[in-house]
DNA sequence: TATTGTCTGTACCGAACAGTACATTGTGTG
DNA sequence: CACACAATGTACTGTTCGGTACAGACAATA
């Protein structure tokens, strides 16, 4: 039987917008077969730990999809500015203008936080820290970066609820229009 | 058997808190017999609908508490100003400073939101237009108040998954201390 | 005290659930 | 070409799911 045409790595993105979709609990192995076109077999071959270790998979994905396109450039980037563009933009486009909700936020408020509660921290400090870090080599202090961070990520969390709530992309992109204007100026 | 204690209006922040912690898909009749203490025969006598009709019956519920203590305060409150700091003070009560999550956010991030697109739509419809509407009677242009409102109620939801994801209430409460500052100065 | 109607526990239903077992198949390596 | 093993579909497990049926129990009324 087997056709040996999956490999993991492609099978992980597919996983993530079904769990993006449904969340932990809503996501059942009916919903995984279908959004992965695999069998339970396969499934359970590429992750004998089932479910939890799918989310874990698939938040590890994710996290290192941020970590390179966002987090380091944030981090490292000679220019600190356009570190921080490239995080609007890559944002905006990940998240599909807000079309697309977040994985880890959906984790965060869900009662599956405990369960992969240093993940869903990690990905967050990660985050703000890296913000913070590029904002404090634009000139700003320590603390006020720190705290401009903080607001811009959960903002950006926010539009998101705010942009599926209202059915609206429009308040998701001004969110980060706005956003990018008040790091930048 | 019957002991004819619980009333329905008893039953429904009991029933709240149960889709709160475990969203529309993982409040199982099994969960929300043992969060409400009532067996099967009394949901379903209070609830002849099933989980929508109880779902339903609790975003109601929602609605009508921010209605009452938080919108319409800020609709019709002579003072603004005082409407605003009131908003604050009871959003700070209402999520137990972070640690409680909005139901209403929760499902609008789950696959649950076009089940109830309408009820989520209008409370954050209403929650927005109320808040603008206290800021242009503080001297806002319509359209400066309506963005601020907009940034201002995203910005609470994204502090609460924040909230969530670091384990701090503090973010939560800082949030609010910096939104009230920025609109009432 | 008899009656009425609201409330509640229990037993049950078929479907869907997560997960297992395994025989079968395709593919890369020798 | 043959071997080994990764990949897969199918059938199956026991459990939990949402929901129904219903008889019994209580409180209020009369």
């Amino acid at each position: 039987m087997a056709r040996v045409i999956a490999e993991k790595d492609d099978v992980i993105p597919m996983l993530a917008e079904v769990f993006r979709t449904y969340g932990f609990e809503g996501a059942s192995l009916a919903r995984i077969s279908e959004g992965t076109k695999l069998g339970k077999g396969s499934i359970y071959h590429f992750f004998p730990g089932g479910k939890e270790e799918m989310a874990e998979a698939v938040l590890g994905h994710v996290d290192a999809w941020f970590r390179r396109h966002v987090f380091d450039p944030l981090n490292d980037s000679d220019d600190a500015v356009a570190g921080i563009k490239a995080m609007f933009a890559d944002v905006s486009r990940y998240f599909l203008s807000g079309q697309r909700v977040c994985l880890v936020g959906v984790f965060a408020l869900g009662n599956e936080r405990d369960r992969f509660a240093v993940m869903v921290r990690d990905y967050f400090a990660a985050w703000i820290e890296a913000l913070a870090s590029a904002l404090v080599r634009t000139g700003r202090k320590p603390k006020e970066a720190r705290a401009l961070a903080e607001e811009v990520v959960g903002g950006i969390q926010g539009a998101l609820v705010l942009a599926r709530a209202l059915d609206s992309t429009e308040v998701f992109s001004e969110t980060l229009k706005r956003f990018e204007k008040r790091l930048l100026s």
